[in-house]
RNA sequence: GCCUCUGUAGCUCAGUUGGUAGAGCAGAGGACUGAAAAUCCUCGUGUCGUUGGUUCGAUUCCGACCGGAGGCA
């Protein structure tokens, strides 16, 4: 039986870092965060990373363990983040995961792994290059030579899936078909107990993430970003592409107003915000916790715990 | 007051040589196995400002009226 774990999802601003360190209080918890880019140092208001008086006194994990100007990868994450849930484990302390990245989470709880990949190898520029100029169906009809099943079910504009499949084939002689095959059988690494957060009515979410990037505004996510590219951050990295990152870079370089970019940066995390749920709510395991029109923090912590203690969590 | 332009999907606009209309954005749904806050797919009926007229038929032509923009006084 693999071991339980507590897991908290929810769309962006639905309160998840504040449920994880609630809960880290009640059961001797440390909290292991699963989000993309609050991995990353000196970007900390436009991740809405948790301030040491949020975190109040409990350990995080997976915060502030790469710098921006690095590529950091899902196969990574779930290295670092299994060692770190491990290790909170042998402590005989309860690991509670939480954050908005699904493919993050899901990949560490079910034990995948992931075909080699080979970063100094030529290869995926290679395919990259090739795709922009031959386009992705001849890329398909290639990649239906060896993996008929991937390249039937790829969509020709899906360049990023059709670049890794051929180059999982290329570098493995093993098709990224088999290869998920072979992932999804091995045993899942943890036993989740999943709570949901999210909200009965959309425009209170919508009201909650602008609140948010408002606030991020006026604690001077500008100056974040500037500093970020004065210190030598290419623009087009993987932080950069942050959601109130990329979107600052322009008013950094005065070709935007500040105000029309903090209204892209909403827009944005609205639209991301969708996306999250559509992969959290395929999870039918999960526990959905709702916030109400009022937002009340005492009945949503009454109702997670309730729920965990009557699935028995230990 | 007069003249010109303009009023079409939540927004910006296209269009119909008269047979009730379509793009982008927004929005919705979905996918997702080493970039995932990324990437990709699917979804478009709305009194065509109002009201008269011409017409077999008007959103399209004509008039009046009501908004908006500009010009002349």
């Amino acid at each position: 039986m693999p071991p339980k774990i507590i897991v908290i999802t929810g769309p962006t601003a639905s309160g998840k870092t504040w449920l994880a360190v609630e809960l880290a209080r009640r059961y001797n918890g440390e909290v292991v965060s699963a989000d993309s880019m609050q991995i990353y140092r000196r970007m900390d208001i436009g991740t809405a990373k948790p301030t040491a008086e949020e975190m109040g006194g409990i350990p995080h994990h997976m915060i502030d363990v790469a710098d921006p100007e690095e590529d950091f990868s899902v196969a990574r994450y779930v290295d670092m983040a299994a060692a770190a849930v491990d290790g909170i484990l042998s402590r005989g302390r309860l690991p509670i995961l939480a954050g908005g990245t699904g493919l993050y989470i899901d990949s560490l709880l079910s034990g995948r792994t992931f075909a080699a990949f080979d970063e100094a190898s030529p290869l995926r520029a290679e395919l990259e290059g090739r795709y922009a100029r031959e386009g992705g169906e001849a890329l398909l009809r290639e990649l239906a030579r060896s993996d008929p099943e991937t390249a039937a079910r790829l969509h020709p504009n899906d360049g990023k899936r059709i670049v890794r499949a051929l180059e999982v084939w290329l570098t493995t002689g093993k098709t990224i078909t088999r290869h998920n095959e072979e992932t999804r059988a091995a045993p899942p690494r943890y036993a989740p107990l999943t709570l949901n957060l999210d909200f009965q009515r959309r425009e209170d979410m919508w009201a909650r993430i602008d609140r948010r990037v408002d606030r991020m505004m006026e604690a001077g996510l500008l100056e974040e970003v500037r500093a970020l590219l004065d210190s030598g951050v290419p623009e087009k990295c993987t932080a950069m592409q942050a959601i109130g990152y990329k979107e600052m870079v322009p008013v950094v370089s005065g070709d935007m107003a500040a105000s029309d970019a903090a209204a892209q940066v909403k827009l944005r995390s609205r639209q991301y915000a969708k996306r999250q749920r559509t992969w959290f709510r395929r999870n039918s395991s999960a526990r959905p916790l709702l916030w109400g029109p009022e937002s009340n923090f005492a009945d949503v912590l009454q109702r997670s715990t309730a729920y965990l203690e009557e699935i028995g969590i230990s």
